[in-house]
DNA sequence: CCTTGACCTTCCCATGATGGGAACCCCCAT
DNA sequence: ATGGGGGTTCCCATCATGGGAAGGTCAAGG
């Protein structure tokens, strides 16, 4: 299998694939005496579970991580809960934070007459302490 | 007032004062005899400005935008308004993709046993379809 | 007066994950 | 054999931020 078909069947773009291969995620691939990747359909399993992986907002290192409890036949699935649940937690900080952004901006925005007069509190609230 | 007094008193990096000024987001410092940029109560305030915009989660391409109406005295709220809102959606975009993320994930984390063995529905989530 | 240390200057590099594009090579079907 | 649609590597750009090097400036104290 081509690089584009793997990439097609796994959902992860192919400059994607050859960046994670480049960067150590994911193992080199095999070469077809032209040069030409080839992929297998062991190959297309690791592929599609980093797309998933990344689907769930899973940062490369963590992936990398993932990957090789995933390959660990003597795992602890405390590693993976723990992986798991720091990631959660740092998505739920950067959902309160944004918002908390949202929230201000939406009263400011709630405030502000939008006609075509200058007088608008959210460049206020900029613009004062 | 030398940069790294205005970055103490804006609360914006030096390193960051001079990324501004290099693409534009905001006029160039006067400059001592010494080369120093030299900053002014004035300069300060749109300092402030961008910080506050940057804190609400502005893009510098949209805070380049609030500036110029901030300076506008003829300028029409409705345009900030249309700013902020069109942020505020984008805000509430990414929140409720990262809360998509977060709730199958917590699903998940909450499925798994988190001890010494290797069975972990993560990892079976990732794995298969 | 000279040294010292804190500050300033510019310039380059790195981050993280992704895409665009150039220059060049390969393969298959007509 | 030729053309078009792959593949390969390499460089560049994004966005906002920080780190650090090499060298110039300033102010305080011996």
């Amino acid at each position: 299998m081509n690089i584009g078909d793997a990439a097609r069947a796994s959902g992860v773009s192919a400059k994607m694939i050859r960046y994670y291969e480049s960067v150590g995620l994911i193992a080199p691939a095999a070469r077809r005496a032209s040069g030409y990747r080839d992929y297998s359909e062991a190959d297309l399993h690791v592929l599609r579970f980093v797309r998933r992986a990344r689907d769930l907002g899973f940062a490369l290192a963590e992936i990398h991580e993932l990957l090789a409890l995933w390959r660990d036949r003597e795992r602890h699935s405390a590693e993976v809960r723990r992986i798991a649940e720091a990631h959660v937690e740092a998505l739920q900080q950067k959902i309160r934070d944004m918002q908390e952004m949202a929230d201000t901006l939406q009263e400011l925005v709630h405030c502000c007459q939008g006609d075509d007069r200058p007088d608008c509190p959210i460049l206020d609230r900029l613009a004062r302490p």
